[in-house]
DNA sequence: CCTTTTTGATGCAATTATGATGCAAACGCG
DNA sequence: CGCGTTTGCATCATAATTGCATCAAAAAGG
């Protein structure tokens, strides 16, 4: 599953430094310099994550706070000030975090990685049964042995477990994982987990929600 | 290069059940029993990484890791607890990364992996195979007979091998490799991952993942 | 019980991704 | 400058993926 990062900070050099720092981690880094940019970006996108500067042009990091969190979007506020004052005021805004320039870059990655991890992002490990996935490798296993998913079949696979235990509509699925929305009545989406089921053996556990979509079923 | 860890954990089975596993992956172990007797490890021996248990007698785990940061010595903690809360104050105070008993012998391993890779901490002498990677004389041999890689395949191999067992996005690698923005869809990465296989037979160890990138498969 | 709607199965064709190769620009070095 | 090397682009060949069309089966609703 792609995580895509959206990075708000007017100073250029700085936002650079972080989106090359979280791409070289395997995130999608996406860049806005200046507030209006920034909103904009997260109506349009859908992000699993913003860094935002508080002291952005047009529009500040509170006020972009304040719309992210419309969208349960977790947010990290980056701040060249590092006062107390500040700090306590982003955090009771609701920002995840908040990281003071100059910092480490390992510092940064950490935090993201803290806050996606928090916010219930997937383990390494999955184990669906005989089943096994390796999210960093995209590797599946059935009963030990490999199994070659396609890119689309492995995210919709992660997608599935992200949601698990709950009925999923097919625009919905189609929208987390094609990203966009689905026109018409495609049969994409059951074409996809039609093969998700054959190739992994999950008819009992992938299964089907009449007149609805789809449901993974994983038992504690 | 030696890799060494410092186990504190109070719990005897439990610290012999993690040197264990971590001198399986050929790591340098040294256990300590308390607060104490880390600090004072901590001082003499100069470790790589160190397992700190939150709750230890006679100096607890946060009092470690501020003074494991000041020598810039990562820390993961352990702990029976699973609340956000300590995990929060965990990562905020500069841990590393986390990891809740009772856990995986292996998501253990990944987790030592992850942050040694993350420390930039790559063996002196890599084998992959019939291949031998001498990273400081940068040179590559494969049955022993030396073969002379370019600059930026040599690179792309050390990065490789420092994500390894993960699949990579191209535009990753680029970030990576090259440090910059990968513009478009240029194929510079494909062809030197070619280039590499080709020179060093890696075929069956330097893998396609359709549609993602790359991934340098190396079993343990 | 029959009709309508929804979902499952399968073959296929268009699209897209990757591998291979030749070549030219850029680079390093004496 | 001139030479060899490295690097990345353009192109073609091959392989994989993906979504459509079609038909079969199952479920819902009278």
């Amino acid at each position: 599953m792609v995580t895509r990062i959206l990075i708000a900070e007017d100073e250029k050099p700085i936002s650079d430094l972080i989106k090359l720092a979280l791409t070289k981690e395997g995130y999608f880094c996406t860049a806005a310099y200046d507030g209006e940019e920034a909103a904009d970006l997260i109506e349009r996108e859908s992000f699993d994550l913003c860094l935002l500067d508080i002291m952005l042009p047009k529009i500040d990091g509170y006020e972009l706070l304040q719309y992210a969190a419309c969208l349960d979007l977790p947010v990290i506020f980056i701040t060249a000030r590092t006062c107390v004052e500040d700090r306590v005021r982003g955090l009771r805004a609701g920002a995840e975090d908040y990281i003071s320039k100059p910092f480490e870059c390992s510092e940064l990655t950490a935090r993201v990685e803290a806050v996606l991890r928090r916010r219930g992002a997937v383990p390494e490990v999955i184990r669906l049964g005989d089943v096994t996935v390796d999210r960093d490798a995209r590797v599946v296993k059935k009963d030990g042995r490999e199994v070659t998913l396609t890119a689309k079949e492995f995210d919709l696979l992660l997608y599935m477990y992200k949601n698990k235990n709950r009925a999923l509509y097919r625009h919905q699925i189609y929208a987390g994982v094609w990203g966009g929305d689905m026109l018409g009545d495609s049969r994409t989406v059951d074409l996809h987990i039609q093969r998700l089921r054959k190739k992994l053996s999950l008819e009992k556990t992938l299964l089907s929600v009449h007149k609805i979509g789809y449901r993974l079923e994983v038992r504690a």
